[in-house]
DNA sequence: CGCGATTTGTGCGCGTCTTCACAAGCGCCT
DNA sequence: AGGCGCTTGTGAAGACGCGCACAAATCGCG
């Protein structure tokens, strides 16, 4: 236990070690604290203690240790976290130490957008692909890459190795796109069209509405204005706090 | 019991009924259910089964009867949910009764996919402002909006009534932007910058990072290639299913 | 060398969310 | 009118996640 044992440090050749099986919880907030620490290290830092990466991701310091618990001691009680090898065993869990290839489909309003955002490339992810199925669009280069038609999807996906696939179609065509991925081998799928994709065991699909995003805030604007309404029955109400209180990620500042 | 009490229908004038306080899961999921519900509306139906509108959703059944049930009793037993009824109840608790104005801020690759997304006037959301920092934007016109520059914001974002603030700026900018947003009076943030932002009690903020999602997809087909790497631990490993099977919201078919 | 300051790692209690299983209620058919 | 099948609504139990609080460990300094 003295010993400072990398579970899966990239030297070690072959034999996956096992993930030693993340909380989901854990795993979505693994990509929050790598970005807090690229950030620290560009501003110079050797280590930085849980309570200054919880801030600086957004999260409770407990939360923060007992996540990086789950992927090993990689800290040094009092001194804090080595930054360096935070990254990198993070980063290694993560399973971005290879460069992934995406496939993106549909290049429409929201594709477009997707196919330049520099914060992929920034993370490791290579678009490898755009598709479309409207031959208007096909054929046109977008950010240096070509639009190609979907129905070469099988072919290319197996050139290019896609791991992950992007659909920015409309709902109707997403479907279609889904199974399409899933025959190309594609098991991981990015879905941006509102609507429930049907997939076989074994393939995950995350789901980025936009439009559900701002139902959520909708509702709690609602929420917000049926209480300010009756301002009689909360306590002392808004009590004006110091202020500098960091709302978490994806969590209200109100209520808990 | 046995009366229909609409705990705040929309008939209902003044006197707001008091929200009964969601569960945050549950408020989650409602715009899913909605969007199911308007797509079922439009193929005809006039009552759907909790089955049916929950693979509609892709939840449980269970889960979607009890997050039901928590708005009240609009399901008739023996029978199902009236359509219309339910989408009204869940478009009133939602807020989504009044159209709402959006501000967003940052016209730059994504801003302007966001600002020409018909997602959003589809769902009762109304774009009312563009805004930018830079200068060479500002005066650009988007579907029909001109692009203002972002010292502009208190003053148009009291004329528009803005409910909701969307950040689609660079990390570096997005707090600035996020503190403007709230002296203008503005308590909900949609934020897509890759960054953490600090603001007041009361105003509730919602984080959507494309980045995130994709490295939590990376982490799975990780996890997936180390399992498929020592084949022999696994049951039968992927025994293909009928096939049929809805993955759920952001949820993997894997796993659990 | 010892001690105190500091920080990690974690056991534990609590609240939330999910799921099962079933009673209660409704409509239809005879 | 009565019974039967179907569906909702919900109690209870289990799983999961969160945060406190503290023991264990490490560094620096006198």
């Amino acid at each position: 236990m003295s010993q400072h044992r990398h579970p899966g440090a990239p030297g070690r050749a072959g034999a996956v070690p096992a993930l030693p099986d993340l909380p989901e919880a854990t795993v979505a907030r693994l990509p929050e604290y790598l970005r807090a620490l690229h950030h620290l290290a560009e501003a110079g830092h050797e280590t930085v203690s849980s309570e200054g990466l919880a801030s600086a991701a957004g999260v409770n310091s407990a939360k923060l240790r007992k996540d990086l618990s789950q992927l090993g001691s990689y800290g040094t009680r009092g001194v804090g976290y080595d930054l360096g090898l935070l990254i990198e065993q993070i980063e290694y869990v993560l399973g971005l130490t290879q460069c992934r290839s995406v496939a993106l489909v549909g290049v429409g309003n929201l594709g477009h957008a997707l196919a330049g955002y520099d914060g992929f490339a920034s993370r490791g992810f290579r678009i490898a692909a755009l598709f479309d199925a409207d031959r208007v669009r096909v054929g046109k280069e977008i950010n240096g890459l070509v639009v190609r038609h979907v129905d070469e999807l099988p072919r290319v996906a197996a050139e290019e190795s896609i791991s992950i696939g992007v659909i920015a179609t409309p709902a109707p065509a997403a479907q279609a796109v889904a199974d399409q991925l899933v025959t190309a081998g594609v098991t991981s799928i990015l879905n941006f069209a509102p609507c429930v994709l049907s997939v076989p065991d074994g393939v995950d699909v995350r789901k980025v509405d936009l439009a559900i995003e701002l139902q959520i805030l909708s509702f709690h604007e609602h929420r917000k204005a049926s209480l300010t309404a009756l301002p009689v029955t909360g306590g002392t109400g808004l009590t004006a706090l110091p202020g500098g209180l960091a709302a978490t990620d994806t969590q209200e500042a109100i209520g808990t």
